[in-house]
DNA sequence: TGCGTACGCAACCAAACGGTTGACAACGGC
DNA sequence: GCCGTTGTCAACCGTTTGGTTGCGTACGCA
């Protein structure tokens, strides 16, 4: 299936329904009836989305008794945001030298076609 | 079709060419040709996956002369920053919460069923 | 004016995705 | 030992997605 572990989490988060789920799961561990509530689908297709945000690494399931409570795993959070930081600092790292280049302008050197009006 | 930006984003990041092309493009806008140097996939693909990234808010397209520059938007990254941030840190508290329960134990109460090993 | 370059649009195709229904395994309680 | 609860597995279905090819358009240049 997909290969590297940043592509199946971004993929798993691109749903809203399972990013709902996370949001749910942030108050406290929760099985699979209790994340099927808020929804009118079926009981397996919620089995389903959490399939996927475990094969992301985002949750974790244990087994007490016949209940299998789905738990939020946080590393997988700290994977993303050091890929977001990384390419947000790049982002406004370009931005500052793009700064740094118009005011090294000389005034009268405008030209017609900026970028970003 | 999809419907809230965030759900574009992720899923835009989803893919790993798509990934790619944003860290090409921390270094400067590029044309769809140079976007499509490195993979051997038709032309036509890559257009698709700027595309991608446009509905989605990741970059955009001026024209200059029959070129048409892609250019990262930084704006996005601060909306998913955001987002992860709030939960990231959820999880941390619950992280401590948990702490705080485990400290607050009687050391003869031990359930055999730690989640965390 | 015609030509080459850069790119988008449309149609198509196979694979993946989100959803369904039906059957079935695992376990606690009576 | 049986029953209800909890949840997964499997097969199927319509839509989306990533890729292709072919054609068309916009523009700079000779």
């Amino acid at each position: 299936m997909a290969a590297d572990p940043l592509s199946r989490v971004f993929a798993a988060l691109g749903d809203p329904t399972r990013r709902d789920m996370v949001a749910r799961l942030t108050l406290g561990d929760a099985t699979v009836n209790e994340l099927a509530a808020p929804y009118d689908i079926s009981l397996q297709a919620v089995s389903k989305h959490v399939r996927v945000l475990e094969d992301a690494g985002l949750v974790s399931r244990s087994r007490s008794a016949q209940r299998r409570p789905v738990h939020l795993e946080a590393e997988v959070f700290d994977l993303m945001t050091k890929w977001l930081e990384r390419y947000r600092r790049a982002a406004e790292e370009r931005y500052r030298r793009l700064d740094d280049v118009l005011a090294a302008l000389p005034d009268d050197a405008h030209p017609e076609g900026g970028a970003r009006p």
